[in-house]
RNA sequence: GCGCCUCUAGCUCAACGGCAGAGCAACGGACUCUUAAUCCGCAGGUUCUGGGUUCGAAUCCCAGGGGGCGCACCA
């Protein structure tokens, strides 16, 4: 059935008809020509489906409890029987079974009842019993549409599979498929979880801007946008990380952000543009506070978000028990190339080694560059469980310190579960005149076209002339987390609405 | 950016050169204990879009669009 567009020839979604959108409509309008609004302003709800099982879970089958409920969620189901007929309501907590006998209810329920379809937000009213079988259920004497679902649900045993419409309309998703509201279940409870812990620590939880006259903090390439009023440039932030060290600065001894940040570079199953890191920073320690508190908010998300400190993801299982080993990078190195490296051994010894290993580089790559990709190549796929890998060359590491006893060395550490990185951390680099000589370096690189060379940031290196104590700051990959708990493969599956084309009007 | 795969009814999927179909949802009907309810009936299509080949195209070819996966860049 093919409706015409509505005169002022204009399109929008309410526009959209179709024989099934239409029925629904028509179902609202013969409510509304009874007296009977479709679209009531509230509703006062007694019991959750949650608490009604808590309050009643255990009764024998027909039995009635006295007690009457007044309870509202998404009719998902509904089982006619002529006289009698089962309908399934889903809260946020759960579901709950309605129970309508035509001869218990009101004129009003009835007529209801007739306009009701799957997908409706519904209220009803009646007495908890148990069924027949047992099933705790709701024996309705009033029913209520609270709103109307216009468009039809998906197919109730399959779902939504196809990924484009989950990912761009994922309140369908979400209504849905119950698969996919465990996994945001699981992220919301593991990032609560998480701040939780950080406070607990005395971590205060802060702010710091998102648009930035320079994207610093980390090696990417920004997103860029305009404000007006100012007519300047800005960028989106890349991470939160100068910023933060600036609060250490001025005297917040523990600070993080949960920090949404930007990078305009691929997207694919493991990197999305738009992602979620967890950034704190704490003075007066180093690399070994931070592993510390990596391992520790890991594991309380773990803990808090799915009970268990096991993960399955494919043909892997991964086992997140702590403590987890803790190794230096270039030990790893040497087993398995067979020789030491070091980030002052000529660029061509490296590079030998790359050439034995049939690994591509960029000529422009110093050595330490070249000791840190090996690491990406060779030793970051052998990795499943947890482990922190510490110590990386300098030439990398432009916000990080060195080592006490090697220049060229940063006191630093990533973490690495199931081939992937979920979190950086270092000893901060805290004296401005090198810090100054790094971000030199840095500009060189840039000069050459280097777009992910770190930009120099002279605000933040006056921030360290005031002095920054030393400070142990890490950053962990929300996202990848989330998709660790929950035991998926697609970074997508844990955005709740993931970067997208638009959608194309034709 | 390159390669491979994919797009059919509201949803999940068939048909793979020869009349576009099924299940669920919807619609009409039967049914007072179902829970993927069952049964009877009925309806539902720009086969992503535009070209081409062919007597005939959802199917083959070309171009475009959306999406997925892999590679590259990156966390």
């Amino acid at each position: 059935m093919t409706i015409e567009a509505d005169p002022s020839g204009e399109e929008s979604t309410t526009q959209y008809l179709d024989a099934l959108s239409a029925e629904r409509r028509k179902k609202r309008e013969d409510l509304s020509a009874q007296g009977i609004d479709p679209y009531p302003s509230r509703f006062d709800r007694t019991a959750t489906a949650a608490e009604l099982h808590t309050r009643h879970g255990g009764l024998e089958a027909d039995q009635r409890t006295g007690e009457t409920v007044r309870m509202a969620g998404r009719l998902t189901s509904i089982r006619g029987h002529g006289k009698l007929s089962f309908a399934t309501l889903h809260d946020v907590t759960g579901s709950v079974q309605l129970l309508m006998q035509q001869a218990n209810l009101s004129d009003q329920a009835k007529a209801v009842l007739a306009a009701f379809d799957l997908g409706d937000w519904v209220g009803a009213e009646g007495e908890a019993v148990t069924s027949r079988r047992g099933e705790l259920s709701v024996d309705v004497k009033e029913l209520y549409l609270l709103s109307k679902a216009l468009r039809p649900l998906p197919d109730k045993w399959h779902g939504l599979t196809e990924t484009d419409t989950r990912y761009r309309q994922r309140e369908v998703d979400l209504l849905a498929n119950p698969e996919s509201r465990r996994v945001f279940d699981i992220r919301f409870r593991a990032i609560a979880a998480m701040r939780r812990h950080m406070v607990s620590e005395d971590f205060i939880e802060v702010e710091t801007p998102i648009l930035q006259p320079q994207a610093g903090g980390a090696l990417a390439r920004p997103f860029f946008t305009h404000a007006h009023a100012l007519d300047i440039d800005l960028s989106l932030r890349i991470a939160p990380e100068l910023y933060l060290k600036r609060l250490v600065v001025g005297g917040y001894e523990r600070v993080f952000e949960i920090a949404r940040n930007f990078r305009n570079e691929g997207v694919d199953t493991r990197h999305s543009p738009e992602f979620t890191a967890l950034e704190a920073y704490r003075a007066f320690g180093d690399t070994t506070e931070g592993m510390e508190l990596t391992e520790q908010l890991v594991v309380r998300a773990a803990e808090s978000a799915i009970g268990r400190m096991t993960v399955t993801l494919g043909e892997r299982t991964v086992d997140l028990t702590a403590p987890w080993p803790r190794r230096q990078l270039l030990d790893m190195l040497e087993e398995v190339v067979g020789r030491r490296l070091h980030p002052t051994d000529p660029v061509e010894e490296v590079r030998s080694v790359y050439r034995e290993r049939g690994v591509e580089f960029q000529p422009e790559w110093g050595s330490g560059k070249l000791i840190f990709e090996l690491y990406d190549a060779l030793l970051l796929p052998t990795i499943v469980n947890p482990m922190f890998i510490c110590g990386f060359p300098v030439e990398v590491s432009p916000l990080a310190r060195h080592t006490t006893d090697d220049p060229t060395m940063a006191d630093r550490f990533e973490l690495c579960i199931d081939a992937k990185e979920f979190a950086n951390g270092y000893s901060e680099l805290n004296i401005p005149e090198e810090q100054e000589e790094r971000f030199q370096a840095m500009a060189v690189a840039a000069a050459r076209g280097d777009l992910e060379a770190h930009p120099s940031d002279l605000a933040f290196v006056r921030a360290l002339e005031y002095g920054l104590p030393p400070t142990s700051g890490i950053g962990l990959g929300v996202d990848r987390l989330i998709m660790l708990l929950a035991e998926v493969e697609a970074i997508r599956d844990v955005i709740l609405f993931p970067m997208m084309r638009p959608e194309s009007s034709s």
